[in-house]
This record gives structure tokens, C-alpha cells and sequence, in this order.
DNA sequence: ACAAAAGTGTTTTAGATACACCCATGG
DNA sequence: CCATGGGTGTATCTAAAACACTTTTGT
């Protein structure tokens, strides 16, 4: 990639991804570990070109990162709060880092470019955690799932703006039929209930809960899953499209 | 005000706000009329300081047009769709316009830096409509309150963006108790009916929707309400911050 | 036959809606 | 005392939650 230039991109405001997967019954993110500075993880996030959409960038953003086409991506909010005007905490180790890390592609114009103020746009995403093969960004090390119960201090506010996301999360899983998108394309209806009572982290009994998901009239059941284990085999379901 | 420079606001990026007010049973929004061009109207709207945060940019921006602070203020999603990529069909007239209206201060510098591309972030206000003593910007002939059932064709996708605005306020209505901020400090039960009715473009039974909302435990009853009509005089109620 | 968990039916409760009635006010 | 609309109580309906029970599977 080349330089980043208001040219090409628009200057001060970038959008950052709120990537949800879920695995052993945990709802996860997708956090970077960057490769400047040490022990700064952010959430995954770019810049918007010029002759592009905001939706058209997080979905490039996100393509980019997963591999991944057809995404549930929704935006939440945008964020400008005192913590991300100059002055912000990371800002002078991010300067530093970056220096260190490539000093041909980040002179002092790039640098000043990358960590001037910025606004971002927060989208969240849903995906199956197993079709993810992550692929790091150009100032990352690595790429990593972690449950949103532990994630570790983030560079700026993204800590706040997983917490909006995952608000905002709650608040459209029922109404909105998405849960589905964490889910493998074939899966039980406990899974299913596991997935929610992860995302709102309150169990719910499962005879009320199936009879709720069943009534949305939005799943085929297919056959039987024979695990090997002494219980009755649960029906496998797929999602209508 | 001095030209539009990236040295002071952010480039691209702008705050239009959907100022709601409520009169004679109908849900009004402020909009204004430009003073260039021709039948131009648009939503109030502004630029971020590079010293402020968003938020503080909405209030600041709605605190000029209406006069009033601590006004109930939402940020409800941001916009930066096609439509507002160069090559939106109010962009020449715009450009032409504002040369004709003030060669001196729109110079060539500051009509690319006005037309340009932009990102928007929108935000909705609730007023009490009689309060408001509106204040029109420098590029704008006047402001008027119009019910959202009738509103003009605006420039660029301010007709979306109100769309989505009143798709935002049904939401949080319920929820978040905000309606109290449309109507004056003291109000009959009726007028809340009559406010929720314009609201969802629906009836409701009065005996129920009282009901429901001295359920709600938030409003104080005071006096009577003689109004002179043979009938029973209303309560009058205030909401109880 | 038994343990473990899937799956389904019935009762209970709570909240919304519909219906019916009484009350205050001014002419 | 009557017309008008305000105000309140009761019955009905519906959907969620709680409870109880049967069925399937592998050992």
C-alpha cells in the first residue's frame, strides 16, 4: 500500500470493526496485536477512499482482513470523544512506534497523517469464526480471537466502542434474526441457545427457547446429529434464506 | 466567521441535525432555506472543531440555530453514501450559488472545501417548538418548522437522513422517555396521546394509554386545566426529572 | 434397565387490549 | 339536566414463563 494521502483517502476519520465470532460457548472478537510499540492491541480497522461508500469501505476493511464476502456488517455509531483528540495517551508511543517500524514509508508526513485526530465509525460484524482464516494488516503481528470477557486494554476507546457494539448487538438479535450468521450452516438448537445466552450472558430454559426460535419459522430441520453420546440425538437445523 | 479551513474543522466530515418539535398534533422538523440557489432547503448542520468532540459539536451547532442549551441531543447513525460522492446532482448548482451569493469569501479554495466530499453524522434533537427562537446561519435565507409529512425534496440525502431520524425516535420513544422533552413543562394527559399518536402516525385508546403511561411512575399530577369547554377539566401533569 | 439429555405438552402468570361505566363542567 | 369529553375499573385475549412429562440413545 502506498503512503496514506488525503488524495486517496479521506483524512481524520476511519472505520473500525467490531469482528464477533463464536466458539465454546464464548462470544469472541477479533483484536490485533500491532507490530510497532509493544503490548498495543486495537480493533481492526482502515481508512475510506475517496470514490467509495462508508459501508463499501467496512466491507472492504473486512474483506480484507477475513477473506471473507457477504458479511453481516452493521454500523452502530460513530465516535469522536475527547479521547481521541490530541493528546490521547497512545498517541506519542504510536508516533515513536511507527518511526521505529518503517522509516521510509512513515516519515514525518505519514506519521502525522495516521495519528492526527480522528473520528471513527463503528461497524460490527458477524461471522463463522471457522470459515475466518484472519490476515494481519500492514502494522500488525497478529491477529487473535478473544472472548469479550477478556480483552486485554486497547489502544484509544476501542474498549468502549466493544461495548457499544455488543449493546447494540443485544438489541438486534431478536428482532433482527442474525444470531445465525455466528453459527456454523448446520447446527442444533442447543447451540443456538448457547449462542444466546452468550451474547446476553443469562441462560434461558430450553423448552421456552425452542419453542420461541421454532415459531419464527425461519429454520429447516434436517436430520438427526448421532454424537456416540447415551442421550437422544438432537435434530440438526439450517437457516432459511 | 472566518473561511472554512482543515486547520480548524475537519475536512469532509459534517453534523446535520434533525431538529424535532411537536404543534397542532403534528411532529415537526426545522429545516432551512438557502440563501443561494433556488428552492434549496436542507437540514441544519455544521462542521467539527478540531479542539471539540462530536457531541460537543452537535450542541454547539444546535445551540446557535435554536438558542438553547441542554437540549435532549441523540446521534442516530452516520451517512456517507453514492449520493454524497462527487457527482451528486446539487453539487454545480451549489458551487455556482455560493459564488454569486459571497465571491469574497467563497473563494475558489473554500467552495472545493464546502463542496466536497463529505461524511455526515447525524444527530436528533427533541425542543419544546415554543422555546426555540431560531437563528439562521450565514448561508441560509430563513428556518421553518414543517410537518414531516410534508417536507420538500432537500439537497443531498437530508431526506433520508430525516427518514432514518424518525425511524431512530420510534425506537427510543418508549424505551427512553423522551417525548416529555417535545412538550412544554406542563401538559394534559391528551396532549402526551396526541404527541405519541403524531409520533407513530397511530391511535391510541386514551384509557389504556393513560394506563401505560402513569404506569411508568414518572409524571406528577398538579391542578386542574379549565379550559371554559363544557366538559371535565384535564390534569395537568409535570415531568418528574 | 438405566443415565443423560432431547423434545413436547400443559398450566400459570403477566401484560396488553377491548369494553363498560361513572364523573366533572358549562350551557 | 344534558351534552361533551375526562377519568377509572373490569373483563378478555395473547404471549411469555414455569412446570411436568415422554422419548431416544448408548452403555
Amino acid at each position: 500500500m502506498d503512503k496514506f494521502r488525503t488524495g486517496d483517502y479521506i483524512a481524520q476519520l476511519s472505520i473500525d470493526c467490531v469482528i464477533f465470532g463464536y466458539k465454546n460457548k464464548e462470544l469472541k472478537v477479533l483484536i490485533s496485536k500491532l507490530s510497532y510499540g509493544k503490548d498495543l492491541w486495537s480493533l481492526p480497522g482502515g481508512y475510506i477512499l475517496q470514490t467509495e461508500s462508508i459501508d463499501q469501505a467496512a466491507s472492504r476493511i473486512l474483506m480484507e482482513r477475513t477473506g471473507l464476502d457477504n458479511i453481516y456488517l452493521e454500523q452502530f455509531r460513530a465516535f469522536g470523544g475527547p479521547d481521541r483528540i490530541i493528546g490521547s495517551g497512545y498517541r506519542e508511543v504510536v508516533r515513536a512506534g511507527l518511526k521505529d517500524f518503517d522509516p521510509k514509508k512513515f516519515d514525518d508526513e505519514a506519521i502525522d497523517w495516521v495519528t492526527n485526530r480522528f473520528v471513527c465509525i463503528g461497524y460490527y460484524a458477524l461471522v463463522d469464526l471457522n470459515k475466518v482464516d484472519p490476515k494481519i494488516g500492514e502494522f500488525e503481528e497478529f491477529l487473535k480471537w478473544v472472548s469479550i470477557e477478556d480483552l486485554p486494554e486497547m489502544t484509544h476507546d476501542h474498549n468502549t466502542i466493544v461495548g457499544e457494539a455488543h449493546k447494540s448487538l443485544r438489541q438486534n438479535l431478536d428482532e433482527k434474526l442474525i444470531g445465525f450468521n455466528l453459527l456454523p450452516d448446520e447446527f442444533t438448537m442447543r447451540e443456538v441457545k448457547e449462542l444466546y445466552e452468550a451474547v446476553y450472558d443469562k441462560e434461558f430454559p430450553m423448552n421456552n427457547f425452542q419453542k420461541k426460535i421454532l415459531g419464527l419459522d425461519v429454520l429447516e430441520r434436517l436430520g438427526k446429529k448421532y454424537t456416540g453420546a447415551q442421550n437422544r440425538a438432537p435434530y440438526i437445523y439450517r437457516f432459511k434464506s
